[in-house]
DNA sequence: AAAGTTGATTAATATTATTTATCAATGTAT
DNA sequence: ATACATTGATAAATAATATTAATCAACTTT
């Protein structure tokens, strides 16, 4: 089939109008630029070159085809500028997924950070259970997710960020208000409000409790924020991942009060497909993730 | 370096999102399209593919690669395109010389037959001296010329057309003017008007007539046409090829004599440079002289 | 006439592409 | 769970192709 060489070799030949002097200009040998010519008009059944000894003409059609080749050969360079430009991973587009139960407290914190080390690479944020991050991660509808740990899935890798405490919270008049800290088991005798238990936040309550699963009160809805608004119209008791209940999340009507030790935890990871090429994205956000340093995230090596 | 075959496996890959189809599809084992791939991504150094083993995805920079890859591919093909259609050799303009003796009254008989037998193969004719038409045809000026022998050019080459006599010309009231026929020799007594030596014609008149090189009136101007009607205004006689004095030329003021047996003749023929491909346009040429079938040229096999 | 061009040709060689056979990883069905 | 099928990667052997070195014939120039 025709080859790129040969079309090279017929610009060269256009363009110096001599065989040998074109032959040079490519690095070969004279009759390595002449066969290569000849099987290109055999195959194109096709005259580019009048040879005469005084000269090489172009033919008509060999012009037509020279104007043609030369495009070809600058469509080709025009790939290897776009790998050399798109080789950064670092810019385009990154589709992030995250848990509800991180998202809203840990991407107004990493955002302002990435903006910075990474300027040119936009986040596309999705938040959702980690079921469906999963899948989508697997699909390739997202590139890396935010999730909390276990999550074993063969074709996924995870790199685990940090662990966080769990924090009661009560409205500001409830009868713990003051307790300096709380038995996990204490909450079996609670109205506890959680997510419903495709949130993997409330199952790691209810695993550190588990009689709140018979007595906990399930709601419907992704966010943790309701929660938070129905604690405070003393509705019931909750609990919160620390990074949730940060001072600047404060609200007068609750009162924040930590676990007895050991307190329950859990662990957050980032996760990404093995086959995931970008890793320098993956890279900067552990980075971001890591500058933000605040005293509830208990970082990782 | 890289390889259409490579931008063909890529483009592939894309379209079926599976390596192995995509190897049927372009007729090679799987592992040679694997491996073809690697080498391009190699090369650039850049990943165009994220292998999974439930389906193969693009990277961003792969899709902008891939949309290249397809350019470069269509425009290869149009080169195919353009061979198959510029293969006809009878199309494109055809630079044609002719010597001055013949081509006012050649022209208007082939140009007919021409537009029939190859309408897409406008002509582009020049009138020159045979020494200039030769010298155009090696630069490439011009690619076929009608001339008249001898005419041997090593890097040329010719084809005899046809024989033609010569006639004598005279005003109507020339004491030859009743003459049925004319011995050459005694045209050294008479003042005979030709061109100047540049022109091939006048030097065979010469030539069957060697007392005329002395006595013969010899005129600047390139047109047997001149000559003719300083004939018609007594100014002279002259000799023209018989071509140029068919009834359709006549005047009435002048005599058309032929000469005695043998009449001189010169010998026409087209030339072409040995390298010129387009083969078939003197083919047609050849062909368009030989259906005028006048009965003053003699036709050659 | 001699020397220096030109592009073409040939046979030997180097390089490259492709295949065959196989693997490890992973998914799917039973 | 276990067997089976499918994915793309890999290694070694082979086939195909490109390239070179050496030479030629045709022609121009000196």
């Amino acid at each position: 089939m025709m080859s790129l060489t040969e079309l090279k070799f017929i610009v060269a030949v256009a363009q110096e109008r001599n065989f040998r002097r074109a032959a040079e200009k490519c690095f070969v040998t004279q009759p390595a630029l002449s066969l290569g010519i000849k099987k290109l008009e055999l195959e194109l059944n096709v005259t580019i070159f009048e040879r005469n000894r005084l000269d090489v003409t172009l033919t008509e059609i060999g012009a037509t085809i020279i104007e043609q080749a030369s495009k070809v050969l600058e469509d080709v360079a025009r790939i290897k500028q776009l790998a050399e430009l798109g080789k950064n991973q670092l810019k385009g587009t990154l589709k992030l997924g995250m848990i509800h139960s991180v998202g809203p407290y840990l991407l107004p914190e990493i955002i302002p950070i990435l903006r910075k080390t990474a300027p040119d690479m936009p986040l596309e944020v999705e938040e959702n259970l980690t079921a469906n991050l999963e899948a989508q991660l697997r699909n390739g509808i997202i590139d890396v997710a935010i999730i909390a740990l276990p999550f074993d899935v063969p074709s996924l890798q995870y790199k685990a960020l940090y662990d966080e405490e769990f924090d009661v919270v009560v409205p500001i008049n409830h009868h713990w208000a003051t307790r300096k800290q709380i038995n996990a088991q204490e909450l079996s005798d609670e109205k506890v409000l959680l997510l419903n238990s495709g949130h993997c936040f409330s199952n790691q309550v209810t695993q550190a409790c588990p009689e709140l699963s018979r007595k906990g009160e399930i709601l419907q809805g992704n966010s943790l924020e309701t929660i938070r608004n129905m604690v405070a119209s003393n509705l019931g008791i909750t609990v919160l991942p620390c990074s949730a209940t940060a001072e600047r999340y404060n609200n007068p009507l609750i009162k924040v009060i930590p676990f007895a030790s050991p307190a329950p935890t859990r662990r957050i990871a980032i996760a990404w497909r093995k086959s995931f090429v970008r890793v320098e994205t993956i890279e900067k956000i552990v980075d971001a993730i890591r500058a933000i340093r605040s005293d509830y995230m208990k970082m990782l090596a």
